[in-house]
DNA sequence: TTGAAAGCGCTAACAT
DNA sequence: ATGTTAGCGCTTTCAA
């Protein structure tokens, strides 16, 4: 007497409705003719005795693993960014869909053993990358390996697969909106020039103001703020341009100019519109009257997610910009 | 004449080398004896040849997968929170040092769909919950399929194995420590009772406050606290309560305090101490001066990491209460 | 429409 | 110490 003790696998199926392998490896698939009635059988018998196929062996015998690696940094201060974790789910709801899984890869900025380790054993068919470093070695490896790979963001290099949000555009429309709203010099506060969403705001925020047919004057910008004082004589710079509005690259800058202006606002002076882009919940728990762009983090994961599958299945894809973006001016938060 | 175009398998290493697939499978897994000079041999031809063998084939024919599930929640409101991005890193340093990885698992509170097709298609070994909820259904499902899994948190069921801030313990050492810095009479503003952490921050509190011999008083205690009013009316309590110290069960309710207590200021009363648990950036950069603890949910992640590879080889492993944590008395935020 | 059979790359039991 | 062999469960030609 034979028992079948562990799990039931196509032979078995097989043997007992005395049909052949392949016949329900057919139904399975959905490839190749069969018979209704065969089908029929067959799918009553998975149904009824729940047979679910083996991935492993799927994977192993087609040589895909139907995961798609994606890359986090493991930087503690990027523990508190959510954008990578909005990346994450976004990417993994999408490709879910498709019957592929999420693998984590941790890396720094000087290791990236874990990104190797995982592409030698194979054990992902593409890679996706949440954040570019300056001198990117993951890229470099990536196209010597030659494995399917996209990027979150724009990168420097050119050629390259990549998703991101409209920086240029979500900047440019902010930016004439509120000029449009009656603010008439803004002014542009931003962080390293080496990094490209900064250069794209830039160039948002100066097709914004032209738009308006107002001037664009480009000692309103400022570049390469990174220290407390660097930003803080930026902004007296502004003020005393007489600026009426300062557009803030980054919700760092902006923490520092509205922990600024709540200073000056004591010693009495004119009040300043102020706008950013909402990346985390620390300029929502500010409560102040800012005007933000929200992107959609999650969206670019998920058109991240069908891009990379495109890659593989089709061996290219194109690069997009996500406008999945909300503009909301003067927000007033809740006190 | 034969080209190798592809991958080299341990075949044709063997071939190369005039041994049998066996001898090379042996020095890959380090298993059985060998010869040093043929070890010597091999390893260096797969040296020379960067050969590096196929994960895949090894899961095949091992029937493991040499992957985790970690189950992540996907509600909106959750992606701010950093919680679950640090377990999720620390979860994945530590088992990749044992050649495992974390695939990813979103769940919603209705929708265990993604678990049961992950559990199903056998694409791991082993299962972390990173969030309980209150019926829950993914404990039912997983304890009736007998896949190993582990719990992050307390869970109010009994005989699983679970990974846990010890709550009690911090909170007791925070309430008596701030006792001994002079206050005297300290309040507590809870959530939920169904949910273990506030149970047990209760516990804590209670055993802090005791081992001060200050007399515990029950009344200064508040359970359920979930919507603005109910928190409003507990602090008022404690307040004509002459409470100088007030202790939160979560981010939440002290973002409340803290709000309130600003408004009162203006109307000049006396000042009064608030604690919290230190899990989100928010409460930084409220800028209050208030006490927290701070727990390391990396090194949390790390400790389920390693437990779970116990629980999938040893077929059982013991819960853990971690204790890594930074009291910081009325932390004093830059302004 | 269905069956037979080879093969994916590795492990492990058994034999030498 | 090393070789031989039988799978692991599926996909995929090739035949019938």
């Amino acid at each position: 007497m034979i028992t079948k003790p562990d799990q039931l696998s196509i032979q078995d199926i097989a043997d007992a409705l005395g049909v052949s392998k392949s016949t329900v490896s057919r139904v399975i698939s959905g490839k190749g003719r069969i018979g209704s009635e065969t089908r029929d059988r067959i799918l009553k018998f998975i149904e009824e005795n729940h047979y679910r196929p083996s991935s492993i062996a799927k994977s192993f015998s087609e040589s895909k693993t139907y995961n798609i690696g994606v890359v986090l940094p493991m930087d503690k201060h990027l523990l508190e960014i959510p954008f990578f974790q909005a990346c994450l789910l976004g990417i993994s709801m999408q490709i879910t869909e498709m019957d592929y899984d999420v693998i984590v890869i941790t890396v720094d900025e000087h290791d990236i053993s874990n990104l190797k380790r995982i592409v030698e054993n194979k054990k992902v068919d593409g890679i996706i990358l949440t954040r570019l470093m300056v001198e990117d070695k993951q890229i470099a490896y990536l196209e010597s390996v030659g494995i399917p790979f996209l990027v979150i963001g724009a990168p420097k290099q050119e050629g390259l697969t990549y998703i991101d949000s409209d920086n240029r555009g979500a900047c440019a429309q902010m930016t004439s909106k509120l000029i449009e709203s009656g603010y008439s010099k803004p002014g542009l506060l931003l962080g390293s020039k080496t990094y490209m969403v900064n250069n794209q705001r830039y160039e948002g925020f100066k097709e914004g103001i032209l738009s308006m047919n107002v001037p664009f004057d480009e000692t309103s910008v400022h570049f390469d703020l990174n220290e407390k004082e660097e930003i803080d004589g930026a902004i007296d710079l502004l003020m005393t341009g007489g600026h009426d509005l300062i557009v803030c690259g980054d919700d760092y800058i902006c923490t520092r100019v509205i922990s600024y202006l709540e200073h000056k606002k004591q010693s009495g002076s004119q009040t300043i519109q102020v706008a950013s882009f909402y990346n985390s919940q620390t300029l929502e728990s500010l409560h102040a009257h800012i005007s933000i762009v929200d992107f959609d983090i999650l969206a670019v994961g998920q058109v991240a997610g069908k891009a990379i599958l495109e890659l593989i299945s089709n061996g290219s894809t194109e690069s997009k910009l996500i406008n999945n973006y909300k503009i909301i001016l003067e927000a007033q938060n809740e006190k």
